[in-house]
DNA sequence: GTCTATAAATTGATAGAC
DNA sequence: GTCTATCAATTTATAGAC
């Protein structure tokens, strides 16, 4: 809390937003609950935004983001795919706590507008690459023999999806806390 | 689909009702978008329900009404809580297939109004009742030692209720098919 | 059980001053 | 960067006829 009135420009309205928009749900939120949260009026808001759909679609931007970039990240797993795996089941689940609000966001629309659809494809792309993963750990021998692959990753990826629904930094479970409990899970499916 | 109008009555209405909540999430849908898909004007919905909020109401009531009923039945686990928490799993699994619209809709509330915060209140008391079995089977040493009951309860659970994002009846995934997938992830925990 | 008509409030968004 | 004032459309809900 600074002292003195509160300015805005887009990023920090955006963390106000996207905040108000997890607690709420984005369509439960009025412009005018969230110029009320945020301290200003509706018309200051407009003035960092086009829209309320443009401020969602930038926090779901940047919670794809974060998440695509796990793919494009070097790991010493060296080329076994159990264990390239679960590097970006680590990966995803300290991204989603470093970015909890937008992965928030993103993990709750509903694909009532463009902008969400658009998320929506997004996010199925980034569901196709792991379970390419889950496939080919599969078919190596690494995972357990007659495990449906793209079954198994629909539950493992829901289990680290829901943890949206209950973490909070501060707590005191640790993020290593929980990629450690949530990698004991998938271990639990090796051969 | 009959021949000749619909007609309604409070029950099929609420059918239609939770399936249009279920795809395009409670805030947003209006009572115009619910007349439209059902087929009859929005003062006709008004005769079956007293407001849109009851509606929902009706609806989460039938989800966490068949949640808890899981909870009184009989098992044949004789007295073992890993093999208690395995049927209340498979149970669980099996109800929310059978009640896939009220559970989503469940599952999908934020705590905007006093109705939905009743439910999440609700919902709490289940997972407090399954946390208890979790720490229960650690206690006897049938799962892993050193397995957070609380945390491994929220990621198995999340897990679960995961399967309401994707899963739809009739299609190739059976309800065993599910079962079984989810069993073999809580049996990977087992000592 | 469904309809037309309408009310009262809220919604997303804009104009223009400071 | 924020404000007051305002708009047009939509929203939940009701009155009363058939």
């Amino acid at each position: 809390m600074t002292t003195g009135r509160q300015r805005y420009d887009q990023d920090s309205l955006l963390v106000v937003a996207t905040q108000v928009f997890t607690e709420r749900g984005y369509d439960g939120t009025s412009m005018e609950d969230l110029a009320r949260v945020a301290g200003i009026t509706k018309s200051s808001i407009y003035h960092h935004v086009e829209s309320k759909e443009a401020i969602l679609r930038i926090g779901l931007d940047r919670a794809l983001d974060a998440l695509f970039a796990v793919f494009d990240e070097p790991d010493a797993s060296g080329g076994r795919a159990v264990e390239r795996l679960r590097y970006v089941v680590r990966r995803t689940v300290e991204v989603l706590v470093a970015e909890l609000p937008y992965v928030t966001l993103l993990l709750r629309v509903r694909g009532n507008t463009a902008t969400e659809q658009a998320a929506l494809e997004r996010r199925r792309s980034f569901d196709r690459a792991v379970r390419a993963l889950f496939a080919e750990a599969v078919a190596d021998g690494d995972l357990r023999p007659g495990l449906d692959p793209a079954l198994t990753e629909r539950l493992v990826f829901g289990m680290i999806n829901s943890v949206v629904e209950w973490y909070r930094p501060r707590s005191e479970t640790t993020v290593d806390d929980l990629v450690a409990a949530v990698l004991a899970v998938v271990d639990g499916l090796r051969t």
